[in-house]
DNA sequence: AATGAATGAGAGTTCATTCAT
DNA sequence: TATGAATGAACTCTCATTCAT
């Protein structure tokens, strides 16, 4: 929607050159962050990989850990559209909430590493890590405020389950997708949808 | 139960004074990796907390990543001891649920730090990160299991729900415990206590 | 005569202001190992007496072993080259093989150190130990094959006969020189000619 | 001949059980430090190879050096056993230096790591080192002195000989059986022969 | 006489970051 | 804007030696 200006390390803003490096250099970070996790992960191999300089990196951002928080961040956006997008096509609130499943769970798939490194920056920089959670969370508050209000759940407190149904999304996704075969079989999806269905829909 | 033979890093037994030395680097690494993290606790730093030498950690642990695990293993039995110990006091299994997360909550709220360590571990030791959570989550589905059988839930997939439940329990800790103010609000169990029974009980 | 392109330890081709430091690092190695030995010679003491910083180091040699290895090659280059240019002068083999003797004593008369650092590298590195001796060695077969050729000398047997030059050149240097007074007394190179023209000479 | 009082690295006395732990560590130190040279060989694999705690080692060697000078003298001795021995069959100076060289060759065949470790004294312990090469060179003075007086020989320096002589056993052994497949191929004993004779017989 | 737990200095090596070019 | 040589603090780990038992 709107314009994010870029900036360099010292927030100069960036020429078109300045725009294209950078964005090597993140594309290059999310392959080394992925596969060696945060610590393993140095400079140079960032650098390496984006085929720049290594002194080029300190151009754009200012440690190691700035470029891990953007990725984070960009990678949450990423997961958040992913949800939305999936969700989008549900009719009720439960199949809004099973899609979105989906759509994380897809996501995941095609990005595993990134899941894992996501947990290890419950150290490398907490406020990122606490970030990632509440946006997510934000997404399926509001889902669900709305369908209370449309009367199409029961007497819920919309933020305490939302943490419950992004605990279990997320959980999920780490047994099927990352320490599974990439998939979440059938038999998981089918308890999946009852449990949301019970935790969402009224009691008869 | 069974008498576990403590044995230094090259697997001989350890004398009375070996195995005091041994507690000592142990308690010493859960303050420092708690308070810092895997990668950014050392050696010297755990050494200084137990005030030994440097080399005597060789003595009792291979490597830094050694004690991490068996770190690991330890806080993850006594984890399964608090929740086990609390969740019997329950009669039915909604009530044991919801007694075993107050388990975890309080083991939680006494060892912020740990939980987070886990959760790092899934790039320092993979292995140690999985049996973790299956370790937990088999304790879940034994009760569940008991429970199907003595008709008290509905039809449920125990496997699929005790990675269901485990989830919103780790959730709901790090929520309120690690970022909240370490209790968790009567609000927050009263819902909790909700989405269990729906989760567990039969459907009217 | 071959330009050698000179590479840091991770195989790029060095710029000029590396090419320098990469030689200062030798120097300094050659000067450390000289006092110290292999095992008592560090890379801190190392890059010291080269005053760079110790992570200098591992741009130019990727370990100890490798810059021990480079050093004896030089070493060795050089000694065959004071030797081969010594005895170019000699007219007879007998000649030569003495002028080659005087070339030895005078290279390890400026380098005594450098001698015992050789006898170390049995250890250390065999492979270089092997290789130093037997390039020496081949020179002396070069000579004598040519000189039997001319019917110089009398029915030898070249390579062994080369494997007792080069030890006898090599003790007298480690008894005169090293434990000596750095000097090759008048008697003894009346007796190694004596001992050299029996060895080679056609029985009369 | 005399007998040698053994003590203790304090200068007492030795029991018989103190003589035994003595020569077992002995024992170890040889079979570590021929594997391993003087500096991979560590205090903790002799005592263990010597079956005895890490404590006990102190009791008999002042220091790792200490050890390793005992190793050297002794096996020094019994290198000179063995060639003053072969050579006392032989009839002429000629042939008994031969047999000489084969004793020393035969010696070096069953200890060709002790061979290596000698070459490492020449920083570790610069003393011993000397110690060992003079000691054998003396024995070769002796005999040339003897041979010169009974006008065997031709005039010889018997000195500077002595270190020819012992410089050639040295190399051929190193390159024969160190290096090679452990024994002196007859082609070479003949061109020893050879050497020799020229060496030390008169001029005709 | 024997033990082995403890020590701590020092080893080799890595890497985020700086800076002159 | 880009570079890559240089840095040095910090890392994990080893081992000769000491000493209380």
């Amino acid at each position: 929607m709107s314009d994010i200006v870029l900036t360099g390390a010292d927030g100069r803003t960036l020429s078109a050159r300045g725009v294209e490096t950078r964005g090597r250099l993140l594309g290059a970070a999310e392959l080394v962050f992925g596969e060696l996790g945060y610590y393993d992960a140095s400079i140079v191999k960032i650098t390496e990989a984006a085929g720049v300089g290594q002194g080029t990196f300190y151009l754009y951002f200012a440690s190691k850990k700035e470029i891990f928080d953007e990725l984070v961040r960009d990678l949450n956006r990423r997961i958040r559209k992913a949800m939305s997008e999936a969700s989008a096509k549900g009719k009720t609130r439960v199949e809004k909430e099973l899609l979105g499943f989906d759509g994380y769970f897809e996501f995941t798939a095609s990005h595993p590493e990134l899941y894992s490194i996501i947990r290890q920056s419950a150290f490398v920089s907490p406020d990122i890590f606490l970030y990632h959670y509440e946006r997510i969370w934000a997404g399926y508050v509001r889902g669900l405020r709305d369908a209370a209000a449309a009367g199409e759940t029961g007497p819920i407190d919309s933020e305490v389950t939302a943490w419950a149904l992004m605990a279990i999304g997320e959980m999920v996704g780490m047994r099927w997708i990352v320490w599974g075969d990439g998939e979440v079989p059938e038999r998981v999806t089918a308890e999946l949808a009852r449990i949301v269905k019970r935790i969402l829909e009224p009691p008869r």
